[in-house]
DNA sequence: TCAATAATTAACTACTTGGTTAATTAGCTT
DNA sequence: AAGCTAATTAACCAAGTAGTTAATTATTGA
């Protein structure tokens, strides 16, 4: 998996992942923090292995403060991502539009016919 | 991999689907038509393999037309997608902007002391 | 210095992914 | 019926992923 956006969809595609980037858009937080909600279901080391697949995909900065590795949200790939998926979107959008309007010349009169 | 997201954001961390997708945009294509830009560097089954994790996403329909299969381009999943990182791209934005006014009220006076 | 806390690393396992080649299915055409 | 084309399935392999437990590093604080 070369390419930065192969990375950050493949960093999306866990939804242990996806809760912790949504409990670091609400402010830093240490790995214990982030940590917290999952021991029940997977150990310490699991947590710290995701974090640094967010980590590799720029999602996530680790600082550090004496034994304690505070950790922040960034968003510049997730805006790489939204615009990747949007281009494909407006094209496939904008096809539907021509289709539609291409519906509209069809139908008989200018008044009626077209639901709205 | 047990949820919708995760599928989806799973099926886009690879350069060779989101290029068949790229294609899909541009309108319907058979299973050769999608293959043959990567004929030089992957077989035939490994193309229906990568078509088969998009359908399980749901980012793609395949039809049938003899022994054709015509696929199709399918937006729902990516508009999901793009909602999920919209919501955390919006709540660390808004954090910029409180931390924005804040040290607005941080300067001196209300005319000078503020770039813009 | 010693114990406690925060986190990472190592070594290992089970499962998944992305690819291969060879065989097979299905539908058309002659 | 025979042969061509489109596509899938089967069986296999190498590498990667997600988890484990046990050990280790680094830092604070008594």
């Amino acid at each position: 998996m070369e390419d930065n956006l192969s990375r950050t969809f493949a960093a999306l595609a866990d939804p242990t992942r996806r809760a912790m980037l949504a409990q670091l858009s609400k402010g830093e937080a240490n790995v214990s923090d982030l940590a917290q909600p999952f021991l029940n279901d997977m150990s310490l080391p699991a947590v710290t292995k995701h974090l640094k697949v967010l980590e590799n995909a720029g999602l996530v900065t680790k600082g550090r403060n004496a034994q304690w590795r505070p950790c922040t949200l960034n968003i510049e790939p997730l805006r790489d991502a939204v615009d990747w998926m949007e281009q494909y979107r407006i094209a496939w959008e904008e096809k539907l539009d021509r289709l539609d309007a291409f519906l509209k010349t069809k139908t008989k009169g200018t008044r009626h016919g077209v639901k709205k």
